[in-house]
Order: structure tokens, then sequence, then C-alpha cells
DNA sequence: AAAAATTACGCAAACGTTTGCACAAACGTT
DNA sequence: AACGTTTGTGCAAACGTTTGCGTAATTTTT
């Protein structure tokens, strides 16, 4: 029988004589209350065991104190961090957290958003589908809505984003490649629909630029979707190429070890013929053998920022100054692209 | 400015000339209300985006159409299909999932169910810390909410609870074992304290009973928690051993996973001179060399009965009949412990 | 000592919805 | 023709909280 004895501010007023409004006050803290009363409130309260009923207050308040959170794919190995970033940094500023997964489908993405506006979520953390191509209902229920973007962005939405430095991070793991004397230096990515993989893209193409080499069109992969079986397709195809690659960048860590597990087929040496990096630095890096070379993301900071900056939303939802913030990455090296004698460029 | 514009049930009463309670039952499909009205309802309601607060609503009715689940930790890879298994299922009957990380410390758990309960969750479905000692307060709560637990259970609570059937599970990996010629079958588990850990361990001494093999128990090595490092220094214990044994049961993969690499090291064939199998079959499984067989767990087969009993408990809580349900899992059989001549027993 | 300001509290409305009851109209039964 | 029954609708209370306003008591200022 959960339904009776359930303590309202209504029966602490008549047990302390006092009215509904001074409970109330005294328990927010109100400044119009005596110390003395906050304090026989406020034990009395605590005594009998007083649970506010957040219905109620939401009701009245507008505030639910909850954050939306959409994701395209829980079972991502980079989601759990993140999560965990977003769920820490949420409960302590004393926010719920409400995850969904869009399994990345667009129209589900759009219902979500719409139950979680419902819902009366105070504000929507939003990851996109792989392949999010109409905005346009995103960019109305932006009306109603605080909505920060992060991870899966898309720079047609205008609101605050927070992601890894893509460009910058394949800039360095291919910098790195050239470091330790590659030249011929492959990518496998994914179709150009994916903005993650177009930015990594560009970090490539940037780095081959800066040390004049030419790109070769032979050398660049890319698929659908990155699986380990696909990346093991494509590390087939770089291999059948009139001129083999000396090294291979994936931009996802399946894609990596796909690589790895062909390029060993083949016994071909890793890193010394072919070296490979791979990007997330998934717990997958240090189980392959070679240990794959990868770009660490910082999961957790990406989360907690996000939940920053929706907060800060949320509490001033007029301040329209939308910023985009790009996380730096750590490339972590190991055995599959290490050598020891690097040349100096 | 997503304050004004509201649309609430007596705006639709206005410009429709009826009243705030024809309105309501109209859109709740109340038996009293003409067909012709709820059509005219429906179809303006639907026309000017109404919609339904749903703070009003749970104000009123006492119900939220939230469940709250509590799991001690996100990353675990397991634990990302058990929760698309509660999301999916939760989602398809109309309920929304509010997801908590305990982080296995068995304070945080209690409060995250006291601040589930207070927020207005229909129910919990609740799974343990690893070592849950007092679950008095849980007791207690129990008596507010509707509860379900899954995945880490404890006898000590009694509600209706969904796992896997450990004991059958482990029985089967060590019984395929043996099928395959192994005798001196070690076992990597995990301290005493762990409930799941304990469970496995007799499918293990059981299976050896029922083949008449006596119980080495230098073959029986425990780990505090499972990692990979665990995983290769209990192995090299285990070579260190006067009677090397011929197989490792690993009742996780991350510990298997350090066992095939520590073998390795040692320049030990595997399956031929010591057989591996590890346990959750996660996606580690088919990336180390040789892969290793693994218990697959249906995930989502547990979400998914975990939110349909609490559901069914949700609407009909004075039905006291507690169920524990045991899933059996599937030992999926790779080049860890395959031995393609198989001695018949 | 009177006026002004401050302090500490109570009253009551409001938030949007659901629901028991009342009631009018229309119908079916003697 | 008088009655009960059914059908469709409206009235108003209630859920627990917050908050603007009012006010009495006390303190400060003149």
């Amino acid at each position: 029988m959960p339904k009776k004895n359930i303590v309202t501010l209504k029966k602490i007023a008549a047990d302390l004589g006092l009215s509904i409004s001074t409970i109330s006050r005294s328990l927010n803290d109100h400044p119009d209350i005596s110390d003395e009363t906050k304090e026989r409130v406020k034990s009395y309260a605590n005594k009998i065991k007083y649970i506010p009923n957040l219905f109620a207050k939401g009701f009245r308040s507008h505030k639910s104190n909850i954050i939306g959170v959409i994701i395209p794919n829980i079972e991502h190995s980079f989601t759990a961090t993140l999560l965990r970033g977003i769920i820490q940094n949420a409960e302590i500023n004393g926010f719920r957290v409400i995850i969904c997964e869009s399994f990345n489908d667009e129209q589900k993405q759009s219902e979500l958003m719409e139950t979680m506006i419902q819902f009366g979520v105070d504000g929507i953390l939003l990851s996109l589908t792989k392949k999010t191509k109409n905005v346009d209902e995103i960019l109305e229920m932006m009306e109603h809505i605080p909505l920060i973007m992060f991870d899966r962005i898309s720079s047609k939405v205008p609101c605050t984003q927070i992601v890894i430095d893509d460009e910058d991070a394949s800039y360095k793991a291919v910098q790195h490649l050239i470091n330790v004397g590659k030249t011929k230096i492959a990518i496998i990515k994914e179709s150009d629909t994916s903005n993650i993989s177009e930015r990594r893209y560009q970090g490539y193409l940037k780095a081959l630029k800066e040390n004049n080499i030419t790109i070769n069109e032979d050398l660049i992969m890319s698929s659908e979707s990155l699986s380990i079986e696909e990346g093991r397709r494509l590390t087939r195809n770089l291999l059948s190429c009139q001129e083999v690659p000396d090294a291979i960048f994936a931009i996802s860590d399946e894609a990596g070890i796909g690589a790895i597990q062909e390029l060993k087929k083949n016994r071909i040496k890793i890193p010394e013929e072919i070296a490979v990096v791979g990007f997330s630095n998934s717990k997958f890096c240090t189980v392959i053998k070679p240990n794959l070379s990868s770009v660490d993301q910082p999961g957790n900071r990406i989360g907690k920022l996000s939940v920053d900056y929706l907060i800060e939303e949320i509490n001033s939802p007029n301040t329209t100054i939308h910023k985009t913030i790009e996380i730096k990455t750590n490339l972590i090296i190991r055995k599959s692209s290490f050598k020891p004698t690097l040349k100096l460029k």
C-alpha cells in the first residue's frame, strides 16, 4: 500500500501550526523566513521523511530537471564513455538523464525529440544519426527547447556543438605515419555522407599536402558502414592495387582491426611493410596483435562539456551565442605503427 | 520564446465551444462521448498541435510512464545489449526509461532508488552492484514501488528476478571442454562475494563431478575484479602449478583474453595443449587469435522480459507471485577450444 | 513620537488535467 | 401518458506546489 501516509506540505503545515506557504519557503530557503522557523521545518520534514512531489513541482514551475539524450547507437564503444560523462555531470548539477537510441533512423530521431519535449525535459543533448539529411524538423523543434549537439553534429543546425577535433586528430595520425617514414598512406573511410568521416578525411588530405605528398586516389577507400569485415575487404582491395601502400589510416578501430587481420593473413609485416593506425582507442586496440595505434577521444570530457553548455542555455535561454567546441585528441602510438628509428622530416 | 501559444485543453474547449471535460474525454476515448464529437476534437487537436502536459497528467493520475533502470556499470559490454532490450520493449509499451549508473557503489545505489521513487517512476529495474551486502534499504523501498531485478540479483530480495542460467551455462562450457578430451580444467573466477561468479563456479563443479573428475584446488583461481591483466596474472599462476591444466574456463571474456595472451606468450598451443573458453561472447572473441569460444548471453531477451514483468507488476501491484526466470545461453565454439577429432565420452 | 522600513508570516490563486456527479435530451418500455 | 434508461455533455473539485500580494509585528529612521 504505497498510497497512503503520503507526506505533503499540507501535512507538515498542519503538524507545525504554520501555513503551507511558510513550509514551502522554508524548504526552499526563501529569505523571508526566519532561520529559526526554517530549522524547525527542515528538521521536522526530515524526520517524517517528506518527499516533494516532483510532478506538482514540474507542473507548477515548468521545470523538470531532466535532460534528454538522443544517440544513434548505444552499442558503439565510444558511446559508453560519452554517456558516463553526461550522466555524471548531469547528476552533479541536479539533473536526471533520459537516454534514447535513434538506431540511426532519422525518422525515429525526430519522434524521440518530440516525445522528449512533450515529456517536459529541460533540454536536449543530440548526437545525430549517421546520415541526417533533413534537419528541418530539428530546426523547428529548436524553437521550443534548448539544444546542444555533440559528437555527431551538423553545421546546418545553429546551436552549440561539442565535438572531437577530427581534422586535427587525423592530421596528427597521418603526420605520425609520415614521421616514421611512410609516404604511400592509404585511408579507409566512410562514404562522404558521413560528416565525421569527411572531417577526418580532410585532416588526412591536409597532412599529405603539407608534406608535399601527392594524393593517390587508389589509396582512398570508402565504405558505407565500417565493420571489421569491411576493413578486411577494403584492405584486400588495397593490396591488389598496382602500387601497394606502406601505411593504412583507418578512421575507425574496427576497420583498423580488419586491416591488421587481413595483412597478417597475407604475411605482411606490421608496421615494417605496412603500418596501421585506427581511431577511437577502443579496447580492441590492445587485444589485437600487434597492438593498434589509435586516436584516443576523451568521451568523458565531451559528455561533461555538453551538459555544462546545455545547463547554461537552460538557465538563460535568450543568450544566442552558439559556439562550436572542438576537443583535441591524443594519438596513442602502439606496435602497429611504431618505428624506433624515426626519420627526421 | 517557447512560453506562449501553448495549447491546452482549455484552448481547444474554447475554440470548439465545448467543455474541458469533453475534450479530455474525447482525447482519451472515453465511451461517454459520441464518435462524432471525438472525431471533431481529435482532428482539431491534431491540427493545432496539442501537446498534453505530462506533468499535469502525472500529477493528477500518479502515473509517470517512466521506468527507472539502475545498473552497476554502463561500460560493461553486456550492458549495452541489455539496455537495448529494455529500452526497445519499454518504448513499445509506451514507457520511457531513465538510466542511472551505480558505479558499483552500494550507497549510491540506494540513493538512486530513492531519487527515482521520489521522481515518480512507475517501477524500477535493478541490477545490483557487484557486492551488495546489505539489502535492507532495498527491502524497505520495495514497499513503495514495483521492483524487478535482472542480471545481477540477490536471493535475499523477494521479487521477480530475471537472470542468465549461469550454472547451466558454465556446466555446458565445461562439459564441452570435457567432450573435447580435457580433464585438467582450470577456472578463473571472481572472489566468492560475487553472486554471478559463484553460480558459474557451481556449474563448473557440477560438470566435473558428473564426469567423475576430481576437483583440484590448484586449478581454481580467484580475483577481486577480472580484467585482461588479471586474466594474465592468474594464467601465469596456473602455468607455474606442478600440474599444469589442459583447459581454462574463464568466467569473463576479459579473463579469457588475458589467458590466451599469456599462453601465446609462453608459446603454448591453443587449444591443443590448453584450451580456453570465456563468458559473454563479447566482440573481443573474434578479434583475438585464436578466436575465443564463449557463452553467448541473450541480453536483449533479458531486457525485454524484465520490462514485461515489471509492467505486469505495475498494472497489478497486489499480485505477489515472484518468479525467478533463468534464461538459457548458447555456447559459441571457436578455435580456442575446438578439437576436430572429438573423443567420444 | 510619529513615520518609514523591515521582518516574518498567511491567504489564495494558479498551473492543466481527470473524474464523480448532475443534468438535459432522446429513446424505449409499460 | 408516465415512467425508467441510455446517451452525451458540462460543472466543479481535486491533485501538491509556488508565488504575488497583503499585513501584523517589530525595528529603524527622522
